[in-house]
DNA sequence: AATGAATGAGAGTTCATTCAT
DNA sequence: AATGAATGAACTCTCATTCAT
C-alpha cells in the first residue's frame, strides 16, 4: 500500500467517521424536535464542528434527513433479509421482524422511520422527491409482502385478506408512536407491548391451518 | 324580529361562514403541507382574503390549528357518543365507530386528527399547551376504553389484553395515513379497506364468547 | 330659531361632546402608553364608539394627537395671557405661570405637552409637519419671552442671560417628566416640588434689583 | 504570537469593528426617529450589511438599544468618576460634569441618553426590564447626589434644597433636547449655551459660603 | 478541508386606515 | 352618521445556505 493511498484511506476513514457522527447527532435532534425544529446549527454544535462542515457531507438539510432514513432503512432491510433467510415459518419470521423493529424503536435507533408513514412534513420529502428512499421502502414492502403471501399459501395467514392491507396494518402497529405513551404513562415495557400487539395482529390475520 | 337583530344575525352568520371558510382552507393546507409549511399567507390566499383578516378570527396560527382540531374532535366525540347510546353490542359499537372515522377520513373531514398521534410537531402543541384539546382527546379515549372494557366483561373481547394496548391499536389502524396509499395505489375503496382492517382488528381482539 | 337650525345645533353639540370624549380618551392613552402604543382601537373602546367614528372626527392618528396638543396648548396660552394681564411683577407672573403648568401636570391635564420638547417621536410631528402647532408654540414662547425681557428691563432678571436660554431653561424645568419620579419615589408633593424648582430657577436668573 | 491567535484576534477585531458600526448606525437612527421608527432594516442598510447580520451581534432590537445606552452610560460614568477623583471643589466638579455632558451632546455622542428621562417609550424598557441599565443609572445618580451633598456640607450649595430636586434639575438642564433648537435657530454655540445654563443652575442652587 | 460570519427570503403578527353596509 | 370587518404594508426575528478566509 503506497503512502498516498494510506493517507487517502486514513482521510477517508476520518471522513466517514465524521459523517457517522453527523448522522447520529441529526438523528437525535430529529427524534427530539421533528424536522422543522431540527436546526443545522444544533447538529453542528452537538458534533462539535462548524455548520459549514455539515454541508461538506450533505448538500442540504433535506439530503441529511434522507441519509438518516436510508441508513436506518438499509439496516432494517438487512435484518429483514437475514430473518427471511432463516428456516422459520412465515409467522415466526414476521414475529421476528416485529421484534427487530421494536428493538430498534426501543433503543431509539429508528428515530424517524415511523415518520415516513405518518408525518405530513416528511412524506413528500421521501415519496415524491428522491428515488433511493422510495426504492428502499419498496424493497422492504416487497420482502414483507412475500412473507405474508408465503404465509397465506401455507394457510398460516388468512388468504381472504389483501396482502396490501395486511402490510399496511403491520406497519401501522409496528411503527406507531403509540408506544411512547403506553410506555411512559402505562408503565408497560417494550417487551410486553410488542407481545400484545403481535398477539392482536397475528390473531387478526390468522389463517385456517395454523 | 327587529331590524337590528336581523342585521346582527346576518352579520354573525356571515362571520361564521367566513370563519368556516378559513378553517376549511387551513385544514386543507395543514393536510397537504403539515404545520410548519402551512403559511398564514397561503390560507388567506386560498380563502381570497387578506392575511390580517385571518387574525380577526384566530389570534394566532397555533389557535387556528387548535380550532381545527377541536372542531373535528367535537364532531367525532358526538358521533361516538351517539353510537354508544345505541343498543348495539360492544363490538358492533366499535365497528360503527371505525366506520364513522373512516367516513370522515374518506370525506377528508379528519384532516389532522391523526397528526395528534403521529406528528412530533403537533403533539407538544396540543398535549402540553392547551387544555381543551387534551380534554377532548381524553374524553374520546375514555369513551372507547369503556366500550372495550364492556366488551371484555361480556366476553366479546379478549380480557387478557390491556385496554390501553387495544385502544392504541384501534387508533393506529383507524387513523393511519396508510389509507391514502392503499386507496390511491391499490385501487381499493374506503369500504373495502375498513372492512378488512376491522376484520383484522376485531378478530385480533376477539374474546371467547363471541 | 328654526327647527332645522335647532336640530343642526343639537347635532353639532353632540358632535362636539363626542369629539371632546375622544380627545380625553386619546389623551389618557397617550399619557399612559406613548404615541406608538396608543392604538386607535383602544381609544374607540374607551369612548365606547366604533373605530371608524374616530376617523370621522380626526382624519388620522397624527391629527388626533395634534388636536390634543392644540387643545392643551390653547388652554395654557389662555392662562398665560390672563396671568400677563394681571398687575403683578414680571417675576410674580412667571411664578404664577409655573404654578399653572404644574397644576396642569399634577391634574394630568398636560399629558403630552412635555413630549413636544422631549420625545423624538413627536417633535417632527409638531415642528415639521403641521403649522398650527408650531404657531401656538411660538405664541407661547413669545409671550414668555416678553415677560422675561420685561423682567430684565426692570432688573428683576439677569440682563446678561440670553432670553432664549432663560426660556429653554424654564420649559426644561417646568415640563420635565422628572416630577413623576420625585413624587413617586421621594414622597414629595407637587407643591413642594414646584416651590423648590421655582426657587432654583428664579434665584438662578435673578437680576440686581429684585 | 501564533498564527491561530493572530487569526482569532483579527477576526475578533473585525467583529468589534462591525459591532461598533452597527451601534453607531443604530444610534443615529434612534436619534433621528425614536425607538419605534428605528427599523432593523434601516440600520442594516446604513451599515451596508444584511438584516440578519445585525442579529448576530444583538439578539433583539431591545438588546441593541440597551447596548447603545450602556455604552454611552459607561463612558459618561467613567468621565464623572474621573472628575470626582480630581481635587476640585464640589461646584467645580459639577461644572466639569456639565461640560462633559454637553461635550458629548455636541459631538452627538449622547444620542439617547436624554431619552431615558423623557421618552415614555423607553423608560419602561430600561427601568423595568433590564437590570444593568437601571444599575448604571443609579450609580450615576448616586455619584452626583454625593457631589451635591458634599457641596451642601461645605456651604457651596443651598442646604435647604432637597438633593433629589437638585439632581433632577441638573439632569433636566443637562440632558434636554433644547440645545438643538437654541443651537440651530439662535446661532448659539455649545460653549455659550453650557455657560449660561451653568450660570442659571449654579446660581440657583448656590449656598451661603461660596 | 474546515470554518463561521454573512446572507436574505420568508415567517407570524400588528395596526392605522378604508369602505361597504 | 356610524359601524367594524377587511385590508395590506411594515415590522421583528429565524435559519438554511453560501462563501471568503
Amino acid at each position: 500500500m503506497q503512502p498516498v493511498t494510506a493517507h487517502r484511506s486514513l482521510k477517508e476513514k476520518q471522513r466517514q467517521e465524521r459523517e457517522a457522527l453527523i448522522l447520529q447527532a441529526a438523528e437525535e435532534v430529529l427524534m427530539e424536535n421533528g424536522y422543522y425544529e431540527m436546526s443545522m446549527d444544533e447538529i453542528a454544535m452537538r458534533v462539535g464542528i462548524a455548520k459549514g462542515t455539515v454541508y461538506l457531507h450533505f448538500p442540504s438539510k433535506e439530503d441529511l434527513v434522507i441519509a438518516i432514513f436510508e441508513r436506518d432503512m438499509q439496516k432494517l432491510l438487512q435484518d429483514v433479509e437475514t430473518t427471511i433467510a432463516s428456516g422459520l415459518t412465515a409467522r415466526a419470521k414476521m414475529e421476528a421482524i416485529l421484534q427487530v423493529i421494536y428493538g430498534k424503536i426501543f433503543s431509539k435507533r429508528i428515530p424517524l422511520f415511523y415518520s415516513m408513514h405518518n408525518s405530513s412534513e416528511l412524506r413528500r420529502l421521501f415519496l415524491e422527491k428522491k428515488g433511493s428512499m422510495r426504492d428502499l421502502w419498496e424493497q422492504l414492502a416487497a420482502r414483507i409482502s412475500s412473507l405474508l403471501e408465503e404465509g397465506k399459501t401455507v394457510g398460516e395467514f388468512d388468504a381472504t385478506l389483501p396482502t396490501a392491507v395486511m402490510l399496511s396494518a403491520f406497519f401501522c402497529l409496528a411503527l406507531s408512536k403509540n408506544y411512547e405513551r403506553l410506555m411512559a404513562e402505562g408503565q408497560m415495557s417494550a417487551d410486553e407491548l410488542v407481545k400484545h400487539l403481535g398477539h392482536i395482529y397475528f390473531k387478526g390475520i390468522k389463517g385456517d391451518h395454523s
